[in-house]
DNA sequence: CGTCCTCTTGAACTATCTCAACAGTAGTGG
DNA sequence: CCACTACTGTTGAGATAGTTCAAGAGGACG
């Protein structure tokens, strides 16, 4: 039942990125926001680099959670299982643009997917000493880290993940990450902004960092 | 200074194994437990295989506390890291043997570097979600499953680790993971022996996966 | 026999979760 | 244009689970 739906998937691709790139060489995919890249269960394909944008790669438990393990900015990379079936699922947090490769045939531009898998072993095993923080403003405080650190040269930034995206994340519940938020605010570490306060002005880098430690 | 360090230590490993080992070619090397095998900061010479005994890899935080990011049990291989230089602790648990291979000069057997690095990440993601769990309780019962997995066969294991090992590696405090084995024995899910009750008799296999749903 | 270490248990405290209400924004349709 | 709905984010109050601090039990070892 996964399959038929993965295969089917796979092959929409094409027709996707016909409708939206002029050039037949250009290979890139564009996905509005809180599309499915992929679906747990589906053969894993192919493996994907972030052009712009941002997509969360999520699990769900059979409790019915969400568990994100991993958030990919600008020039990561996702997708590479060590089986053939994706073990989670992907998704477009805002609009987002991909290049995707296959990784059955022989690349044309050879990949170092060495060099890829262990880049991602270390952002898991980074993860897993921000979510063993005990305290919910440290995890909170090493995540806008993390985020700022995508946009060294911006003073502000757009952390376009809902306060749901970043519990789910964080393990923790959508309540306390907003008190957390409001915390950092009252602490003058930084500033919120926009529709959906996901604009972020980071007003003392140091105190943050402080925080995490 | 840390690299001073790293050398010396490496070239430690040889007279180390020379004194344990009668034959030149067995390569392997014994450990006693809580003997350091490699230290952050070291210069990252080789990969290890677990060919008996277990170990743990860890990190320090600038305040000193140590999180464990994985356990190795036989089989399973460690030290594969993105730069050249280590960024966590690898210690024997117990007494243990290793199997070491260099990872700069060119291996007579040829190793699968990318599946050993996709197998660990696999592990990583399979941890976030076990210590993304709110409930103490959850994460013991993961943990004990993850360690029964490993003696498929025996109806009692030694887990080997301490209690603060375990505490380190859950993000929980030690005085939790004591209750929690003590409300996994009132529920009669396991039964506990030895010196440092690191004996663990599964009673019911069915109830221990139940608690971890 | 005393010391050290690990594990366990108790009691108070504290932080997070849970449940609930409300505010702001966007989109819909009369 | 204005209700109406839907969704996201925020805030409050009480319940709950884990931490912290403290003490005690048991084994190992000199």
């Amino acid at each position: 039942m996964f399959q038929d739906r993965a295969i089917e998937k796979y092959t929409m691709v094409p027709g996707h990125h016909q409708g939206t790139c002029a050039s037949p060489k250009d290979q890139s995919i564009k996905l509005r926001a809180d599309e499915t890249i992929y679906s747990e269960g589906e053969y894993a394909l192919a493996i994907y680099q972030v052009e712009a944008g941002a997509v969360r790669i999520y699990r769900l438990t059979s409790n019915g959670q969400r568990h994100i393990l991993s958030f990919c900015g600008k020039g990561e990379w996702f997708g590479l299982e060590s089986g053939n079936v994706r073990t989670d699922f992907a998704e477009a947090i805002c609009e987002t643009r991909l290049r995707s490769f296959r990784t059955n045939q022989e690349a044309v531009v050879p990949i170092d997917l060495l060099h890829i898998a262990l880049t991602n072993l270390a952002k898991a095993q980074c993860k897993q000493l921000i979510i063993s923080e005990q305290s919910a403003l440290k995890r909170l405080a090493a995540f806008v880290q993390e985020m700022a650190d995508r946009h060294p040269e911006d003073a502000e930034f757009d952390m376009m993940m809902s306060r749901s995206d970043i519990a789910d994340y964080l393990g923790l519940t959508v309540e306390t990450v907003a008190r957390s938020f409001t915390k950092l605010r009252e602490k003058r570490i930084l500033r919120l902004a926009g529709k959906s306060q996901r604009m972020v002005r980071l007003l003392d880098r140091d105190a943050l960092i402080a925080l995490t430690i």
